[in-house]
DNA sequence: AATGAATGAGTCTTCATTCAT
DNA sequence: AATGAATGAAGACTCATTCAT
């Protein structure tokens, strides 16, 4: 589920840009089918290759799926990273972060899919190196909520790790949600993005009242 | 996903008995393995009939899977139903039947499980009879809402629709998230349970400043 | 390879005939292709059944595979059994035997196959059943040799166990040799097979005569 | 199987070295797996050379298991001939023999294996060239047998052929049961392999009693 | 000449569904 | 009505062989 963010690359293949087309298939037709509907040879035709060639850069297809989890993640993570860079105080930084998780979930509803995928087919059989990277990427806000809350920006009564696994599932949850019931069209209009990033870090009552009063006297 | 509310039974059945016999062993199975995963057999050896008889009540897997969805969501609309009567204010209604959702999910995982399920594996299938349901208890929630607004209880400027939607996927999407992270016994902690509803119906920011004000002060 | 002698069948399945019907067209197409040639396909085909019942059967290929090899087997042991009734000494046991495992392997070629398949491509992973099979049938016959050496029938020198499995090799080696490089028309007239038996039962030098008494009272 | 004994050689190829180098892998693995469950691309791994470079030197699967049953032949017929060298009489010619095939056949179990393989994959699908090798040699070691009962060495009513094919068969069928029997450490006991011998050269009565007299006499 | 990446034909195996008993 | 044996379509995966570099 949406809970990498930080991600490095080490598999050496003969030929990136080919394994890059298998995965993009993979994650397109993941993403389309599911994962047991999913015929490796469907793959193997999108991205113009033989289906050997797709067992000798992924193994198996489990393992593509695996890897097609882990390309998702990355790009995601990258995203995040760069949405996040304007931010002055922690509260924009959050902001940004989950503006841009919101727009990535509703622009690229295929990516999305193999999130729930994920969670659906794999369940408890996530590999230590997914769960590991989810645990870093879940420390490395963790910290900076904590920031937050001794700067005195947020309530400093929170409990850190339930607030980021609520701002977590809050997001990913509603916009799971929302892909399901609103159309690609009525997805990607800011304003419910807004709307919705809006909902998780206002309502989830991260900040002391004056805060609150502050920004809202700004309207 | 979470999202049906209404439904009433209408199948006819020789056993009603083997009936929900098959349908029980049909929700955990189709729980435990996942829905592609599930070998009918086994559903038909955990229920203690024949594979055929499964197929005379069901008529097939698809269509097991698919009244083993409705049997869960008339489960949880009781609940819900049940669980708001008491309720005197619109607030306290949604709070009583947040925090039943939360408890339904919590102590039932196989149960959402269910739910994810069917959306990871037949997303864009879903039956028109369920379709319509959801439709039925989004409007029911929505017009309570509405009732809220206009008494004065929440904000006036809210989008009904867009809050509904929010309003489940919030509870939803964190209920999993949390279900995937916590073991059993964390979840059933009731204390886990009212933090994320809290989250849900205070940070949804509802109602207006002094109702949150006045809620603070009881503290 | 030929060692099996003993053997008791207990699998219980729903239909014996059918059962009987892929062995039989296993053994046939197993001994006709080799094992790793082999489609089960051809083999259901042959049986006249669906792929399918082969694999409710036997459960894998390798599975139908060690069962033919226990059926031929269990026939061999029948015959064997069978042959050496009527013998009144020891030796006159060993004749009969002799000559009713000659002639099954040539009267058998596929049989015969089936053994050879099964030293080829499974050499050391015979299962233990299998082997203690083997274990028993040895030493059956091992105690037989023992009678006739303590009776005086035989060489009071001969290591029985050695004895034992050269005699078996003897048999079993002289005749692949033989099906090897003779027609099916030659290897079946008795006169060759009589000559491998003498052979093997005389040049083993089971018994007393002049010349080998001389060579005892050297020592 | 062990049924080659002259044979020249006449491939020419790029690299003798190289070429050596992957028979000598061929020969391993093959034993080690059988014919069908190896992977030519192993081969070529442990022989430190491309896959392609295999099939450069080989041209496929099948022709270098027959170019490795070849080796194989031409190394055991060196080992025999040099073995009968001393022999003066026919008598001890074959003996040299027959021991040097025994040792060679212990000593060598992936030597023995891939005689063993040729047989079970591919009984019937003998090259013309080495079915032809064959009849050489057997036409050879029956031609010395003709001399031995000429000269009154051996009993005067023997038929040449089915001698020698029994022959054959003895010390080969013998040793392949002994070699699934015994470890490794007992098979290369001196004893065993000169008990067979004895088995097979004096058990198969090949010689007058008369001579079998003089020989011990000679002791 | 040597290589090893790419390929797809070939097979085992599973399991939803049917249907004779 | 209930059963479970039979079926065969579907799909994952392997590996001999080819061929561009």
């Amino acid at each position: 589920m949406g809970w990498v963010f930080f991600m490095n690359e080490s598999i050496v293949v003969p030929d990136q840009a080919k394994r890059t087309a298998i995965l993009d298939a993979a994650i397109g037709v993941f993403a389309l089918h599911g994962f047991s509907k999913t015929d490796v040879q469907v793959i193997a035709n999108r991205a113009g290759v033989g289906k050997g060639t797709v067992y000798r850069y992924f193994g198996s297809k489990t393992d593509l799926f695996w890897a097609a989890t882990l390309e998702v993640t990355i790009r995601l993570q990258k995203l995040l990273n760069q949405a996040a860079e304007g931010g002055e105080t922690i509260l924009e930084v959050f902001q940004k972060t989950a503006r841009a998780y919101a727009r990535f979930l509703v622009t690229h509803p295929d990516h999305l899919e193999i999130f729930i995928q994920q969670r659906a087919e794999f369940y408890d059989q996530v590999p230590e190196t997914h769960r590991l990277q989810h645990e870093l990427s879940h420390e490395k806000y963790v910290s900076l909520l904590k920031r937050g809350m001794e700067s005195g920006e947020f309530r400093p009564d929170l409990d850190p790790d339930t607030t980021m696994m609520a701002f977590g599932g809050l997001i990913f949850g509603t916009l799971s949600h929302c892909c399901f019931h609103f159309t690609q069209a009525q997805r990607e209009q800011a304003e419910i993005q807004e709307q919705i990033v809006d909902h998780v870090v206002r309502g989830a009552n991260l900040f002391l009242d004056g805060i609150v009063r502050k920004e809202k006297s700004k309207e």
